[in-house]
RNA sequence: GGUCGCUUAGCUCAGCUGGGAGAGCAUCUGCCUUACAAGCAGAGGGUCAUAGGUUCGAGCCCUAUAGCGACCACCA
């Protein structure tokens, strides 16, 4: 029974965590208990990039759903946290593009599909632990054993079932569209990867005669000239009364010296430029739009690398900005440049290369979004999934209800290649899981698999079911679909959750998950993104090696509010780590005390002293907050209550009382009671505090409780109702009040700590409290004698004064103190007496108060209003 | 152009359904008191952006305004 307390004398988390962590993994703790009797509770991790490493926004995202999982785990659910990562086309294509080039000398063209893939695979498997490792830092209990890839047979076998399914329906297409081409990535790109930035350029007005005339001219306003040898028509708005004339004329295209037509749409803008646009509708998607409405002819200028065709030979082979500058040039030399504007507008990005993005016409798929939408949006909008916090529900709803036909096929080869095969000889599509044998019209075999794959969203949308088992009805499947929480950031609402709410309940006819807990960006000291271009970026191991995971844990979490954006600053973690100092030393202290202490002999509520009552009463509270804190997802909150409570509470006060019945090994009884409620307080609040920092807790819990259980298999606190003392809580605060009084009054006297004063207590009330009490009193009030008297007989003139409640105290110290002083501190805490009963009398006075305010609050400030009169009267005796 | 958020102590941020303004860091004072100087005991510091409104009562609710930020849209 005896506790042998084996604490280093220094906090030094590098001694322990990785040890902790090995040994939890290996006992399966991580893993679902499968007790079906329990509820379930379940969380899929937000897949990283297979061959990333960890950063801080990984980092706050994991140590979410840790803190989660723990708290759901010690609660007693049947509780899983699904790992993995995922294949993250572009990304991992370009690197692995890359390292062919560097290492080979060969594009991936020049080495081929089936090569290219087997190097994209060694890219994975040399890459693809890292990132788990780095998640075992940081105390992830996730159970690895069911860690997935988006690449991996069964996941890949979901994508097709989805896509077929989606096919089948007729929700998934393939068409020639206007769609974002990555001239750089040498892909399409969907709407939402087009990233817009401002750029400074110019806006060229330029001037296309009108057909028949040697003198009429309409002007244009435009940022890309180089487009205009494809253009296929001038714009003007049919109300615009300048150009109604011309609406049906013809205009000459210079340089094609070609004629087209003049038409009216409704796209045009009156006020900007002239009111007069050009329209190129094979490279710009409102132009392209235009083009349908008025079935103009389509003409491309440049290719898909973005380098111009033959269109006119003299430019053919230049890239899009030579183009621009010979073409400006070449107007001007023919009159045909009025003038040229300085002009910031937004240009289309990609948000992978930067690069600047070219609308073009091309045949992709599409998944038709219209229908899926709809039940996306009404799970949202009747709470059977909620956001939070609730505001990124508009977020949700303005993109979802304005949502265009989602490009999902990518010239990449890394990836969920599309399940379609063509008949070269009729042409036909059939879409299979694999490959057929014929074609199912003409019976030929002569068949193609289509070359593109499949948005890596695509397989990201599946995720919360595919990692389960879908389309299999799997174990897993059945007890932990749909699952509980979602974590993640407000940047990737659109990306991946909006798409998995769509897939899963047109897939599963089930929501993919019920809450979704948003976080905002972990930013950098000044506020600024960090990013790989600043170099502002802060490695979260750098971070582990210097504080340990539990205060890079505790520093990411404390004081934070869901969907705001976390500025990462040092002195937090140094708050952590001081904090997991003070309650590894607080646990030594607690076992040192320990070493005798009998757990098996009961301790009833009668033997509780006063104090005990209190800090347990207090903790009881504690409890019953920090549980509801984290059932309604506020982290934060629940960080800084423990913070308080350990620190402030059990260290600052229990322990120093505690101290004077831990050191009189005479009274055993009082001592055991002491013993009894350190124990209890310390190893409640270790868990309390486990999901958070599950380290140091795990540490001290284990010496605590030799070792007998892990403290993540135990059970959460409880709140008790049997344990909820309302007395002592009240008791204990007063006397709480009359040391800090004490404390206080020296303090702004500077009497020295070590200076002992006689504490008179003039009063006839809780006479027995300060009784029971009067060894703390003294300890923490610095005195070596207390007296208890009715009345101020035998009191010095000159003693000082401190007044709380009903009780009054007298220092006899006015040999140590300036008398000036104490009269002005004296008249000082009059005054603050004074302007509370002012207080007090104004709202009892305030007819609207008394008749309106509840009873419970006119009463406390009756009881306030008698208590400070109270004081008063003492005052002025 | 639209939507949303932020504005609280010198700095970074909490503040749940409206009921006397909080934390950490920084500053100042005094302490090596046998768990902890990564600590202890104190102190100073705020018209809660501005202006109205609702209310007995507003940091919190409503309306405007300003500054900052994010996202969506894209007028060539």
């Amino acid at each position: 029974m005896q506790k042998e307390h084996k604490l280093a004398e220094r906090y030094n988390p590098r001694d322990f965590e990785d040890e902790l962590y090995k040994n939890w993994e290996e006992k399966k703790y991580f893993k679902p208990s499968m007790d079906t009797s329990k509820e379930s509770y379940c969380i899929v991790m937000p897949p990283p990039n297979v061959t990333g490493k960890l950063h801080m926004g990984h980092a706050l995202d994991d140590t979410m759903q840790d803190i989660l999982i723990r708290y759901k785990r010690m609660c007693g659910y049947n509780t899983l946290w699904v790992p993995g990562t995922d294949h993250s086309a572009i990304a991992t294509e370009v690197k692995v593009v890359e390292k062919i080039k560097k290492e080979e000398g060969l594009t991936k063209e020049e080495l081929g599909r089936e090569k290219f893939l087997e190097r994209a695979w060694e890219w994975t498997r040399e890459y693809g632990g890292t990132i788990g490792k780095q998640q075992r830092k940081l105390g992830c209990s996730c159970d690895w054993d069911r860690k997935r890839f988006t690449l991996d047979a069964g996941l890949s076998n979901a994508v097709l079932e989805q896509f077929i399914k989606l096919y089948n329906k007729g929700l998934i297409y393939k068409g020639k569209r206007m769609i974002n081409w990555c001239p750089e990535c040498h892909s399409t790109i969907s709407d939402i990867e087009v990233e817009y930035e401002e750029e400074t350029s110019h806006l060229w007005h330029l001037r296309y005669k009108i057909a028949g005339t040697e003198d009429k001219y309409v002007i244009v306003a435009t940022t890309r000239p180089e487009t205009m040898l494809g253009d296929t028509a001038v714009a003007v708005h049919p109300d615009d009364e300048r150009y109604k004339d011309l609406v049906g004329k013809k205009c000459i295209l210079p340089i094609m010296n070609k004629e087209i037509p003049i038409i009216a749409d409704e796209f045009v803008e009156k006020e900007f430029g002239t009111g007069c646009v050009k329209v190129t509708p094979a490279h710009d998607m409102n132009d392209y739009q235009a083009g349908l409405r008025n079935n103009l002819e389509i003409v491309e200028v440049f290719n898909e690398s973005g380098i111009m065709n033959d269109l006119v030979p003299e430019y053919k082979g230049m890239t899009t900005n030579q183009a621009r500058e010979a073409i400006v040039q070449k107007l001007q030399e023919i009159g045909a440049l009025v003038k040229t504007e300085n002009y910031t507008h937004n240009v289309g990005k990609c948000y992978r290369c930067h690069n600047t993005i070219e609308p073009r016409i091309s045949e992709q798929w599409f998944v038709k979004m219209a229908e899926l939408a709809k039940p996306a949006i009404e799970a949202v909008k009747n709470d059977s999934i909620k956001f939070i916090p609730k505001r990124y529900e508009k977020t949700y709803f303005n993109w979802m209800e304005n949502i265009q036909d989602w490009c999902i096929s990518r010239q990449l080869w890394w990836g969920h290649r599309i399940p379609a095969y063509y008949c070269k000889d009729c042409g036909n599509t059939i879409v299979s899981k694999h490959e057929p044998e014929k074609c199912d019209k003409c019976n030929s075999t002569n068949l193609v698999q289509d070359e593109y794959t499949l948005d890596t969203w695509f397989s990201s949308a599946l995720w919360p079911y595919s990692t389960l088992g879908w389309p299999e009805n799997t174990e897993d499947y059945k007890t932990f679909y749909p699952t509980n929480t979602l974590v993640t950031g407000y940047d990737i609402i659109f990306f991946w959750v909006a798409r998995m709410i769509f897939s899963a309940l047109e897939s599963t006819n089930q929501k993919p998950f019920s809450h979704i807990l948003i976080h905002g960006i972990v930013r950098d000291s000044q506020g600024r993104k960090m990013s790989k271009s600043l170099g502002n970026g802060i490695d979260p191991l750098d971070i582990i090696e210097k504080y340990g995971t539990d205060a890079l844990r505790f520093s990411l979490i404390l004081g934070i509010s869901p969907g705001n954006d976390i500025r990462f600053m040092p002195e937090k973690l140094e708050q952590a780590s001081n904090f997991a100092n003070k309650l590894w030393n607080a646990a030594r202290f607690v076992l040192m005390n320990l070493e005798d202490y009998d757990d098996t002999v009961k301790i009833s509520n009668e033997q509780l002293k006063e104090e005990d009552k209190w800090i347990i009463s207090k903790l009881n509270t504690l409890i019953k907050e920090v549980r509801n804190n984290l059932d309604n997802y506020d982290l934060g909150v629940a960080t800084q209550k423990i913070y308080d409570f350990i620190w402030n509470e059990f260290c600052d006060w229990y322990i120093e009382i505690a101290k004077i019945r831990l050191y009189n090994k005479e009274n055993k009884e009082s001592r055991l009671v002491a013993q009894y409620t350190l124990n209890k307080v310390l190893g409640e609040s270790l868990k309390l505090l486990h999901p958070i920092m599950p380290f140091v807790t795990e540490k001290i819990y284990m010496q605590l409780y030799n070792n007998d259980e892990s403290i993540m298999i135990s059970e959460y606190p409880k709140y008790n109702e049997a344990e909820n003392f309302e007395e002592a809580e009240k008791n204990i605060e007063r006397l709480k009040e009359i040391i800090v009084g004490i404390r206080n009054a020296r303090a702004s006297l500077n009497v020295q700590n070590s200076k002992k004063a006689e504490l008179i207590f003039v009063t006839t009330k809780h006479k027995q409290l300060i009784q029971d009490s009067s060894d703390f009193i003294k300890k923490l009030g610095y005195s070596e004698n207390i007296i208890i008297q009715d009345n101020k007989n035998n009191i010095s003139e000159n003693a000082v004064s401190v007044i709380v409640d009903e009780i009054e105290l007298y220092m006899p110290l006015e040999e140590l103190v300036d008398l000036e002083k104490e009269k002005q501190r004296k008249l000082e805490e009059k005054n603050r007496i004074l302007s509370e009963i002012e207080r007090a009398t104004k709202m009892l006075s305030n007819p609207g108060f008394i008749n309106k305010a509840p009873e419970a609050k006119i009463n406390e400030e009756k009881e306030k209003l008698e208590k400070y009169k109270e004081m008063l009267k003492k005052f002025e005796e």
